[in-house]
DNA sequence: CTGAAAGCGCTTACAG
DNA sequence: CTGAAAGCGCTTACAG
């Protein structure tokens, strides 16, 4: 069943069952429901690859997702689904490893498959200043900002990781802590580990902590497995430490039973905190002390500026989204 | 840049491009070089709405999530995509709510998009049986069995949730306890529930354990707040449970939470067991008791006969995959 | 081993 | 308001 059919069906041509089909204003009424029977008593459903081969792209949005274990990019993404959905969008997911070029895949996606737009859940700045020009369609770029990069079809909402990394050392500087470790990911500056990082060593200078990268921050990957692991070693590194700041939630989940299983109580003997404000931690045992992310402000104004950039190409606009520290039962006073 | 391009810079004909392009065994060595010369000079890819608006297909095989909250499927589809990247394969991600109807949903996806093949992670037997005849590509379901069902371009994994759930109740009286309650979803009799409620019925007979349906089950959904709230529900109800069986792991993680937010100490003064094994219950506290379905085996064989599937059309299949009952730190002796 | 030509199912100037 | 026709970028008989 082709559009060719609905035509020979309905008695009239293609051209305008197309048009009935796109919504156009320039059909009569009449032609209108005659056509419109037809297409629903045989639920006509036109070729999109036909269709998208004459427009020149494919309709759907694709959504690429970096690091597949973050539970954030899991949080986030179902909220981003739902907006999306509600207009009526289609959307495909990608997930990529969180050390893949996210760029790169992009650009593939874009000779092969040809989106009508990207929506990035996380991205290394140094991918898309290297090949995001590559790159012509409307595109988001969520919890990390492109302000900088200047390119005029790519928005960014972040949170303001600096600030809320600060706001994270002042909290546990308040609470008489002084030896404090730091799990998080890469460190280039074009993630946002190093925003994080950035934050946390100008809170301890100006509180007057101690902070000796070598022996207090801890790499590890965004995944459980991962941060136990790290936790552990950081902890044997500084047995002295009394609190940890994970730069992720799920770190922070991972770095709680690695201390439990070394025998710490959290928080009685080592305060944990997080970052993100995923679900799961505000479930967890004991209930997560972090930064959430307003993941319902990063998805709506992400996905209305995308929208709003199909519109009005050249559009672009770079944004914080406010972030809050939510006290949970993983932090104590020393 | 078209393949009429790469036919004219390399000096020979679109076909011979085409082929040189899916690899087809009837080019001249030196053909092919000098074509793959031009194609990698100026990266080219092929256009795939024009690929496929040819060969009636999209080429990417569709994955459909059912229950965006359910850290299994979170799992599985980790697995699934890092398989189908392995080959090659393309593939997208459509999740739905746990409520919808993912056949319909299928149907609609094979006439606009032509999906090559679908993966379901979850699924209602009573939507197969209604809807899945107009679906005529390949496709696996996991999670679910639909061998009774008999659809030939069809076939299922999963684990065999009567036995596993037997399992749990017989370790639950082993450890003396009476009183259990169960927290799990739907149950309609082509849902998982059910079949998982039904061993839990069978080994309560067994064992001489009192099961009251009305009493002691919990209806909730797949996500941790929904199961707090239940949870929450089913103890206030009975006072007197020293254990609840949580047919989903995220549903025993809400309700950890949720007895513990009561006063009660798990395991200490009430057990919780859970089902699926996902990485989040590895790493909680107390770590979970559960059953863990083989995600990986669920994986591997799904993703295979898909493929097998391909190939040799009517060919299905249908297993149980092995699971564990893996002991954790959430039941203790009654 | 190679290529000219038809055709996949749409959309869109263009002409009426 | 409507329709015949060209064309999007591929694949695939078919003929050589």
């Amino acid at each position: 069943m082709t559009i060719k059919d609905i035509a020979r069906l309905s008695g009239c041509g293609v051209t305008t069952v197309s048009r009935v089909l796109n919504n156009r204003e320039d059909v009569s009424e009449e032609t209108r429901r005659k056509v419109m029977e037809v297409v629903e008593e045989h639920s006509f459903m036109p070729n999109s690859n036909a269709k998208h081969l004459k427009q020149h792209a494919s309709g759907s949005i694709a959504i690429i997702v970096k690091g597949t274990k973050n539970l954030l990019f899991a949080d986030l993404l179902e909220e981003v689904q739902s907006l999306l959905l509600e207009v009526g969008q289609e959307a495909a997911v990608y997930y990529l490893d969180e050390d893949e070029n996210e760029v790169a895949y992009a650009g593939r996606l874009c000779r092969e498959r040809q989106p009508r737009g990207f929506i990035f859940l996380g991205g290394d700045l140094e991918q898309f200043k290297a090949e995001f020009a590559a790159i012509s369609v409307p595109s988001v770029l969520l919890t990390n900002g492109a302000e900088g990069l200047g390119f005029e079809n790519l928005s960014s909402f972040t949170t303001d990781d600096e600030r809320a990394a600060e706001r994270v050392i002042d909290l546990l500087a308040d609470l008489g802590h002084y030896h404090i470790g730091v799990l998080g990911g890469n460190l280039s500056d074009t993630q946002i580990s190093y925003r994080r990082l950035t934050g946390c060593k100008k809170a301890c200078e100006r509180r007057q902590i101690p902070f000796d990268m070598e022996e207090q921050y801890e790499l590890c990957r965004y995944s459980m497995p991962d941060a136990y692991e790290a936790a552990k070693r950081l902890l044997l590194r500084r047995p002295e430490l009394t609190a940890v700041f994970a730069l992720s939630d799920v770190m922070a989940l991972g770095a709680i039973r690695a201390f439990c299983d070394m025998g710490k109580r959290v928080p009685e003997d080592i305060s944990v905190v997080g970052y993100d404000g995923i679900i799961a931690g505000e479930y967890s045992m004991p209930r997560l002390t972090t930064i959430k992310q307003d993941t319902k402000q990063l998805a709506e104004q992400g996905v209305d500026t995308l929208l709003r950039q199909f519109v009005r190409r050249g559009y672009s606009v770079h944004r914080f989204v406010p972030f809050e520290l939510v006290s949970g039962e993983s932090v104590a006073r020393v």
